[in-house]
DNA sequence: AAGCAAGCCAACCGCCAGCTA
DNA sequence: CTAGCTGGCGGTTGGCTTGCT
């Protein structure tokens, strides 16, 4: 905006201050267009052709106005900048989160999400949402609010259809159902899987977005919302136990994750630059969560290698710090509640038998770039952490699944921040389930999955890890359900109250 | 006050799909 | 069927502004 003066150019037809070049739309013929920024008078010129003949044509402007810009500049101009009822200005924090809605179902659509922000273009949406993109990833920061996804378990539940999120695109329904919804799609599907008992599966082509979504969903802090949004033994209930079950859990309490050894992975980690002895270890905070998943050694991250750059894919990611800029979801409190980082497992894995969706991919593209530079992060801040406390492998690999979370947090920050690496692991120093402290950095094979090992998950898989999830949740539930923020989201979507919401604890305390 | 980095945003570029001759 | 034209879309660039040191 500042840098467009608008200043009025006696010279429209003249020679701009960027150079010129001939027009590549192939309607140059010869003709030196002007390029760069446009002037008053051009936009004059232009919104009269447009009044007189209207839109459309647009090569016809510099035949019939004598405009010197390329059909292509007027139509962009016109489109972003000279038509009515474009509404300038920031965003709204409605329209923050409509965006944030529409790129986690649509991905870089910014036409289609222009279409459902009456004034907004498309080059809005899309500068928006690239400088914020741009900014939450240096930081390490998710990029959807959690409520982003909380819809989609709402959209989902409630039987949304498709057509919903075209409503309005007419036409696109296909499009949507290959690429938009499927985040619905996997959440439901994890929840669906998850709810039954799918000890082990050992064949997985891909890690899904489900088995991410799954794990996001059932990771602190926000698995906390997930059983309670759900008092009785509906599927999402169900599911939500099983979410927070230790069915991958091996005999020592974590999750093997040596899939991620492959030499896939580890090109993947070199990618990021992960090349240090404890590469594998530090990837395995990062991966942990995700690879636990995953039974044999087929995992491929070919395509997740290859597309892991690419940033601007979607993502479930959460939860989002800069609550306020979303308008809801403030920051769960520094209490109890950063229990359930110790205690709960993760949840199991969430199989997508069809899992190679290409919105898939790219949800856990994103997520693992993400991860990626969080593992440089945490692994500068795990020493200190534990220093004060000694971590077994399981906390690692939950704190993996943490250290997205930290770091999220280390915006918030620091002393006070809720859940800082720091202020968890100090107030909860964690032992191993032999009870023995583990210190220090081992070699990742050492608790990482073989065969052995993950014969243990089988054996720790539910339905009879439900009372362990219980046990466990038991610890935390009412107050990470009463102490959280959370229960706001939680009740505003659930229509309960709060008395409700402390039976539905109490109930699930009890069980 | 100056320098620098990051943010912001308008505009350009290349590709693609649809239409038409 | 094909080639050319046109418009649309998404990615990228470059210049100005802003904020920090």
């Amino acid at each position: 905006m500042g840098q467009m003066t608008h200043e009025i150019d006696d010279n429209v037809h003249g020679q701009d201050q960027t150079g010129s070049q001939l027009n590549d739309d192939g309607n140059g013929g010869g003709v030196v267009l002007k390029k760069g920024p446009w002037t008053a008078a051009e936009d004059v010129i232009l919104v009269d052709y447009v009044n007189k003949h209207g839109e459309g044509n647009w090569n016809a402007v510099q035949k019939y106005s004598g405009l010197s810009r390329c059909g292509k500049s007027c139509r962009l101009r016109w489109a972003n900048h000279l038509r009515p009822n474009l509404k300038k200005g920031a965003f709204t924090a409605e329209e923050e989160q409509m965006i944030a809605e529409l790129h986690a179902k649509m991905g870089n659509k910014w036409a289609r999400m222009a279409a459902h922000l009456p004034g907004r273009t498309d080059n809005e949406i899309k500068n928006y949402w690239n400088t914020r993109m741009k900014r939450r990833q240096r930081a390490g920061l998710p990029l959807y609010p959690p409520e982003v996804v909380l819809q989609a378990f709402q959209d989902k539940k409630h039987g949304q259809s498709t057509a919903e999120i075209s409503e309005g695109d007419g036409g696109h329904q296909d499009f949507m159902e290959k690429n938009n919804y499927e985040i619905h799609d996997a959440i439901y599907d994890s929840l669906k899987e998850t709810q039954g008992i799918l000890p082990f599966v050992p064949e997985l082509p891909d890690i899904s977005a489900n088995s991410i979504l799954t794990n996001v969903l059932g990771s602190p802090p926000y698995c906390n919302f997930l059983p309670s949004t759900l008092p009785n033994h509906d599927h999402l209930h169900e599911s939500s136990v099983s979410l927070l079950g230790s069915s991958e859990l091996n005999t020592n309490g974590f999750y093997p994750f040596d899939h991620f050894k492959d030499n896939t992975s580890d090109k993947f980690a070199e990618s990021f630059g992960l090349h240090s002895p404890l590469d594998h270890g530090a990837s395995s905070y990062g991966s942990i969560c995700y690879s636990h998943s995953l039974s044999n050694d087929n995992y491929s991250t070919s395509k997740l290698a290859s597309e892991a750059m690419k940033s601007e894919l979607p993502s479930l990611q959460y939860p989002e710090t800069e609550f306020g800029s979303w308008g809801t979801s403030p920051p769960p409190p520094l209490n109890d509640s950063t229990d359930i980082f110790i205690h709960s497992p993760q949840p199991p894995y969430a199989l997508d038998s069809g899992s190679s969706s290409s919105l898939s991919r790219c949800f856990l593209n994103e997520f693992l770039c993400q991860q990626a530079k969080t593992l440089g992060y945490s692994k500068n801040n795990w020493p200190e952490s534990s220093n004060s406390s000694v971590a077994t492998p399981v906390d690692r690999a939950e704190s993996s699944a943490l250290n997205v979370y930290e770091t999220e947090w280390e915006d918030y920050a620091d002393p006070v921040s809720p859940f800082g690496a720091t202020s968890i692991l100090n107030e909860h120093p964690v032992v191993g389930t032999n009870g023995k402290p583990w210190d220090g950095w081992e070699p990742f094979q050492t608790f990482s999955g073989n065969n052995e090992k993950l014969q243990s998950v089988d054996q720790v898989l539910a339905p009879k890890n439900e009372n362990q999830s219980m046990s466990l949740l038991n610890l935390t539930w009412p107050d990470v359900l009463l102490a959280s923020d959370w229960h706001e989201l939680y009740s505003e979507h659930n229509g309960m109250n709060q008395a409700d919401m402390i039976d539905a604890s109490d109930n699930f305390t009890r069980q």
